[in-house]
DNA sequence: AGCACGCCGACT
DNA sequence: GTCGGCGTGCTC
C-alpha cells in the first residue's frame, strides 16, 4: 500500500511544517500533491493545512507522527508559483509560511465539512462565447492614451510602467485597453485563457469601474474579491480564479495574494494610496507583493497614479521603472483648476471660514453651483476644556482626548469608542461653561448653516454615514444636485467625480506641514490633488469660468502649496526625494520596526530593551526603544524600536536571525515586527 | 494562536 | 469543599 510523509502547514503562529504520514486507504487512492488542502488533528483540534512538501522519511520520530485524515482532492491543488509567492511573503514579512497560505483561502475550504466545489458557479456573470475578449464601445483614445496602452500590452516579460497622469487624464482607459490587448492575444492558447487582475484602493468608492469592465468586456468572466463580499460570493469568485474561469479579478489589496494561474497582467490603480498596506497580523504591501509577483511570472504590471509614491518615482528615476507620461485631461475642453492660498494671517476666519472663501461660497449659490468644504476632522470639537481650572476633556483609557460630538450628545474616544454624556459642568471645579476647543465636521456644519440658512448643506464622514448603504444615498443625493454645500472628511476625496461641483475649499491642512512623520507631506500633496481633482473632471460649461481650489492656511509660502498650485508634481517629489536621500530616509535606506505592547510602559520598554541586546548588529542601526507617539490605547501602553540598514537582503538576514533570538525571550509583552513600517 | 494542566484565592 | 485567575508548555 502507498504511503509517505507529508510536510504540512497551518494557521499557527507556530514558524515550522508539521510533518504527517499519509497511507493509502486502497490502490486507487491518488497520491496527494504539494498544494492541496488536508485535514488533520493537531493537537486536540481539528484543522485544515496545506501540503507544502512531501518525501520518504520523517526526522520527526515515529510515534509522535499521526495521519492525515483525508486529502480534499476536489480542489486542484494550489499552483507552485502561488506558493512561492506566499514564501516570499512569509520570509520578507518574517511570518510563518501556513499564515500567509491560508488566511486568504475561502472559509468553506478550510472548513472541516467539505461542501461541493461545483456548484453555483454559473452565478457569475458570463455570456456569449468565453474566448470573445473583443471589447465594445471603446472610447476614442487620444494618442498619449493609445501610446501608453500598446507600450504596456506591447512590453515582453517583466516590465513595470508608472502611469503617470493627473486625475481626468484617463488612466483607467489606458488600463482597459491594455487588457483587451492582451485578453485578445491570449498567449496561452485556448485551453489557458489569459486573466488580468486590476486592484483598487477600495472597491466601494469605485462601483463605476466595475461596471465599466462588465459593459466593455461582454464575454468575460469578472470576478471580484474584497473583503465585503459574503462568504458564498467570496467562494464563488475566488474558486473562478483559481480555477482560471474569470479573466479579469478586480479587487482590493487581499485579491494580490488570489490564485491566478494564468495571469498575464497587473493593474495597481493610485499606486500611492495607503491602503495597499494591510495594518494588522501579516503587514504586506499589496504593491510590493504585487511587483514580486509579476517579476516572478515574468509578466508587466501597471502602476497608476497622478502623485507615485516616492519609492515609484525614485524607481522611475533609476530606470528600474518606465515612466509613461498623460499630460492632458482626456476629457474635452476640461481644465485643470485653479488653486489659490488664502492667507488666514490677513484674512481672519470666523466660524473657520475666511472672508475670500464665504464670498467664493456665496458666488457658487447664487450661480446654482455646488462646492465642497473639505475638512479632515469629524465631530463638533476634538476637546473641550474648562476656562476656569484648565481641565480637558481627556481619555481615561487613551493618550488622547475625547472629541465633542454634539448632534449624540456625547465625548467620544476615536482610539478606544470610549463614550461619555457631556459633563454639564466641569469634573473638577464645578463650572458649567466649558469651551469646545477648535473645529470639526459638525462645527464647520452649524456654523454654515447659520450663515446661509437658504443652502442645503450636506456632511458626509464616518458619523453620517454609520447605517449600511448611507454613504452611498448620500453621495447619490449630492450628484442629483440636491446638495448646495458638501462638507466631507477624507471619505470624499476619493472616487467620486462630481459634475457640477466647481469650488473647493481646503480647511486646516497645515498640521501635516509639521508632523514627526516623514511621509506626511507626500501624503498630504497626494491628497490634496486628489480632493482638487474632485472639481472641474467634466468639460467647463459655455462662458464658465475654471473651477476653483481654496486653500485657506497659515503658512502660504510653504514650497507644498506652491507645488499643488502648478500642479507640479515632478518638482516636489524631486525635492523630497533630495530630503530623504540627505536624511538617510527610506527608499534610500530600509526599516523595520519592533512593537511591543502590555499593561505597564516598563514591560515593553523592557522587552524592546533585551531585544535590542540580544544581537550582535553589525551593519544595522538600531535606535532607542521609545513609547509610541500615542503612548496608550484602550489601557494598553505601547512602544516602539526602529532598525535601518542600506540593503535590502542585509536588513532581510539580520531580521531572520534576530527573530530567532527574540522567540527566545520570555516577556509579558505582546509583540511583533513590521517590515517597512509606513507611519513612524 | 488554541488548548490543557496546574497551582493558589474567594465564593454558592 | 469548588470555580476560576492566568503562568507554562505543547502542538508532527
Amino acid at each position: 500500500m502507498k504511503q509517505s510523509i507529508l510536510q504540512i502547514v497551518l494557521d499557527t503562529p507556530l514558524d515550522s511544517s508539521f510533518d504527517y504520514r499519509w497511507q493509502a486507504s486502497d490502490d486507487s487512492e491518488p497520491t496527494p500533491q504539494i498544494g492541496q488542502l488536508v485535514q488533520l488533528s493537531f493537537g486536540r483540534r481539528e484543522v485544515v493545512g496545506m501540503i507544502v512538501g512531501t518525501s520518504a522519511e520523517s526526522d520527526v520520530p515515529a510515534e509522535k507522527l499521526k495521519n492525515v485524515q483525508a486529502v480534499r482532492h476536489q480542489l486542484p491543488p494550489l499552483s507552485p508559483q502561488w506558493l512561492a509567492l506566499c514564501r516570499f511573503a512569509a520570509d520578507y514579512y518574517q511570518r510563518p509560511l501556513g499564515e500567509v497560505a491560508l488566511p486568504g483561502l475561502p472559509k468553506n475550504l478550510r472548513a472541516l465539512t467539505t461542501v461541493a466545489l461545483d456548484r453555483g458557479l454559473k452565478k457569475l456573470q458570463q455570456s456569449g462565447a468565453a474566448h470573445d475578449a473583443t471589447p465594445i464601445d471603446v472610447a476614442q483614445l487620444n494618442p498619449a492614451q493609445q501610446q501608453a496602452a500598446d507600450a504596456i500590452a506591447g512590453a515582453s516579460g517583466f516590465a513595470p510602467t508608472l502611469l503617470y497622469g493627473v486625475t481626468g487624464s484617463g488612466k483607467t482607459e489606458v488600463y482597459l485597453q491594455a487588457a483587451a490587448q492582451i485578453l485578445a492575444h491570449n498567449e496561452g492558447g485556448a485551453d489557458n485563457p489569459s486573466q488580468i487582475l486590476i486592484l483598487v484602493p477600495e472597491i466601494n468608492l469605485t462601483p463605476q469601474l466595475e461596471g465599466n469592465i462588465r459593459a466593455r468586456f461582454p464575454g468575460v468572466m469578472v470576478a471580484t474579491l474584497h473583503s465585503g463580499l459574503a462568504e458564498g460570493e467570496r467562494m464563488r469568485h475566488w474558486l473562478a480564479a483559481h480555477l482560471g474561469q474569470a479573466r479579469i479579478i478586480l479587487g482590493t489589496r487581499l485579491a494580490v495574494l488570489a490564485s491566478l494561474p494564468h495571469l498575464k497582467l497587473i493593474v495597481i490603480d493610485e499606486e500611492h494610496d495607503p491602503s495597499y498596506k494591510q495594518q494588522e497580523g501579516l503587514r504586506y504591501s499589496a504593491r510590493d507583493l504585487a511587483v514580486w509577483r509579476a517579476h516572478q511570472l515574468g509578466i508587466p504590471i501597471v502602476l497608476g497614479s497622478a502623485t507615485p509614491s516616492l519609492e515609484t518615482w525614485h524607481h522611475t528615476q533609476s530606470g528600474r521603472y518606465r515612466k509613461l507620461e498623460l499630460r492632458e485631461r482626456a476629457v474635452k475642453d476640461a481644465v485643470l483648476p485653479l488653486v489659490r492660498r488664502i492667507d488666514m494671517e490677513r484674512d481672519k476666519p470666523s466660524e473657520g471660514l475666511t472672508s475670500t472663501l464665504v464670498s467664493a461660497l456665496k458666488q457658487r449659490l447664487e450661480r446654482g453651483e455646488q462646492s465642497l468644504l473639505f475638512l479632515n476632522r469629524r465631530g463638533y470639537a476634538p476637546v473641550i476644556a474648562c476656562d476656569a481650572c484648565g481641565w480637558v476633556s481627556n481619555c481615561t483609557r487613551c493618550t488622547s482626548f475625547m472629541v465633542l460630538h454634539k448632534p449624540e450628545h456625547r465625548l467620544r474616544c476615536h482610539h478606544c469608542s470610549l463614550e461619555l454624556r457631556i459633563p454639564k459642568s466641569c469634573p473638577t471645579c464645578g463650572n458649567v461653561d466649558l469651551q469646545p476647543l477648535g473645529r470639526g465636521t459638525q462645527r464647520l456644519e452649524e456654523g454654515l448653516q447659520a450663515m446661509f440658512p437658504e443652502a442645503r448643506v450636506l456632511r458626509i464622514d464616518a458619523d453620517s454615514t454609520r447605517r449600511k448603504g448611507s454613504a452611498q444615498a448620500a453621495f447619490d443625493s449630492v450628484h442629483r444636485g440636491e446638495v448646495d454645500i458638501l462638507i466631507g472628511t477624507q471619505m470624499v476625496a476619493k472616487g467620486h467625480d462630481f459634475k457640477n461641483l466647481t469650488l473647493v475649499g481646503i480647511l486646516n491642512p497645515d498640521t501635516a506641514l509639521f508632523s514627526h512623520d516623514y511621509r506626511a507631506s507626500e501624503r498630504l500633496f497626494a491628497q490634496l490633488m486628489q480632493v482638487a481633482g474632485r472639481a472641474g473632471r467634466a468639460a467647463q460649461k459655455e462662458g464658465g469660468s475654471a473651477s476653483e481650489v481654496l486653500i485657506q492656511t497659515r503658512y502660504p509660502q510653504h514650497p507644498l502649496y506652491a507645488a499643488v498650485i502648478a500642479h507640479d508634481y515632478d518638482r516636489f517629489a524631486t525635492s523630497l526625494l533630495e530630503e530623504r536621500a540627505q536624511a538617510c530616509l527610506p527608499p534610500y535606506i530600509y526599516q523595520a520596526l519592533l512593537r511591543a505592547e502590555a499593561k505597564e510602559l516598563e514591560t515593553a520598554i523592557e522587552f524592546l530593551q533585551q531585544a535590542a541586546n540580544c544581537i550582535e548588529h553589525g551593519g544595522i542601526t538600531m535606535h532607542d526603544p521609545i513609547p509610541m507617539t500615542m503612548t496608550r490605547v484602550a489601557n494598553v501602553d505601547r512602544a516602539q524600536l526602529l532598525i535601518e540598514c542600506p540593503s535590502r537582503p542585509g536588513l532581510q538576514a539580520f531580521l531572520t536571525d534576530w527573530m530567532a533570538q527574540l522567540r527566545q525571550i520570555r516577556t509579558r509583552a505582546k509583540w511583533s515586527l513590521e517590515v517597512d513600517p509606513v507611519d513612524i
